[in-house]
DNA sequence: TTCGCATTCGCAACCCGGTTGCAAATATGC
DNA sequence: GCATATTTGCAACCGGGTTGCGAATGCGAA
């Protein structure tokens, strides 16, 4: 599926900025923040733009927002199975202590886990904290 | 134990504002993000000193801090068995949707992950969302 | 192809949590 | 009670996130 097709078909109007970004993410291994962004398409968008792109796509279903470690926003593409109203909800994150960044995991089964009393689930992530390939390397 | 020798024990002068904040996260059943202590304690401190206190307590394990869904720093109390190196790892989060509130739950067992080749896991956190038993009452 | 309208963009400005520097206040050991 | 290292309060700054609004643009209809 094109990038312009997978807009269009998510109610978004095809703009530069939302397919430079959407590439962007669909070409990262790891979750972005806008920082990362603005960063990687320089000239491409104002910030506010940029922060729009991300908002709409995370609304449609287009990408995942996840915290890093400090609590700034990151964002990644969805894998076909998203959609407006329920993203895929097992899921779990590694975040490198060393360069921040985050990165997606699929296929993680979570544990059942029993809550106190009175306490509704609906869903869960598990965080995994620890060194990355590239900074395992470089120590 | 009584919360001036347990600032003590931890390195920490004793001071009305640390005694405070300390005892308030102590008799809280969730973690209470800086503007929820300020909103407990009027008048106590100035934020800074709130701010400041809050980040000596992570740093000698007085206290965890975990981040709210909007990326805002919330703290918790430690149990015993906390202390400046170490934190107790294998800890769960549940955030409820409605209200924000995050509390802390003991004893959760986390699942086996297999890692991407080449990434070294240290910690685990499991992060649960829903709505909290308060919540669920009012709805 | 051009037109019209709803959407999107860029800018300026604002908000708020987090953070620092520094001088005044204070806890603690002697 | 005194000296000193720590802690506090204030003012100010920072950066990510967010809004309002007029200008630019995508896109369906003519």
């Amino acid at each position: 599926m094109d990038t312009s097709s997978l807009l269009r078909e998510h109610g978004l109007r095809v703009t530069d900025a939302r397919v430079a970004v959407l590439e962007l993410l669909q070409g990262s291994t790891r979750a972005l923040a806008q920082h990362d962004v603005e960063a990687a398409l320089p000239g491409t968008a104002d910030r506010v733009t940029l922060f729009r792109v991300l908002q709409a796509f995370e609304e449609v279903g287009l990408a995942h927002k996840v915290m890093d470690a400090s609590g700034v926003a990151c964002y990644a593409a969805c894998k076909a199975g998203c959609d407006t109203h329920r993203h895929k909800d097992t899921h779990a994150h590694f975040r490198c202590s060393e360069c921040g960044a985050v990165f997606c995991l699929e296929h993680v089964e979570l544990p059942k886990v029993k809550l106190p009393a009175g306490f509704k689930l609906r869903e869960s992530h598990l965080e995994l904290e620890g060194m990355c390939k590239g900074c395992v390397a470089v120590v």
